[in-house]
DNA sequence: GCCTTGTATCGACATTCGTCAACATAGAAG
DNA sequence: CTTCTATGTTGACGAATGTCGATACAAGGC
């Protein structure tokens, strides 16, 4: 929370983030993408891992897409998704300098 | 993310902590209380810097106290709160950890 | 005891969210 | 161009969420 509390702003930007982080599949989807040798993983190969219909999958992609938590790339039939570090990097400095505040404090 | 996938049970739980971030109201009243010096700020401290219902203000409180993000005792007439900075180290180490594992695949 | 103040809980409501089935779209292959 | 597979989008539904007013509880002062 850095030394000085959060503006309405910032906060509204920040809780947009870790909402879309807020849901235990899409937790998995994030994971799954970011521990993947290569950094992208098809579609093809998250849904499997999920007992949740097709569709459902696409739509908690989306939102954590919508949140610059990954992006895509349509190559041929598949998409491919890939996590956007700095996204996670800024979450991270977040955190920590609210730590930091405090025990300066 | 760790360097493998999370299983199912890891990602509730920290959805969980996560969920609670994701409403900008929460995230002011963790800056707020974490940008305050000696680390404790009362109730009546919180309230007045939102244009919201004291039952409202409570109500995030409470979400954030469950989610193990803050804590409070009550002294007197006054409730005072503050941040328990394990939590928040266990949510930066995770996405760090997340990115340095994509880095290293 | 009885008020007054600070905080939490309850009940209700509109809104948002997670999920699915159905349908639409994009490419590749025939 | 038709068909098949891989994804995305739409519409609908129940469940969860954010908010409030009303009420309850806690502690101090009278």
């Amino acid at each position: 929370m850095l030394t000085a509390p959060l503006d309405e702003d910032q906060a509204a930007d920040l809780a947009k983030i870790f909402k879309a982080l807020g849901d235990p599949v899409r937790l998995r989807l994030l994971s799954l993408i970011a521990s993947r040798a290569g950094g992208e993983v098809c579609v093809c190969d998250l849904t499997p891992a999920f007992e949740l219909s097709q569709p459902t999958i696409s739509h908690h992609l989306k939102l954590l897409r919508q949140a610059g938590l990954i992006d895509c790339e349509r190559r041929g039939t598949w998409v491919y998704y890939w996590v956007l570090t700095d996204t996670l990097d800024q979450l991270s400095t977040f955190l920590t300098t609210t730590h930091k505040a405090e025990a300066t404090a």
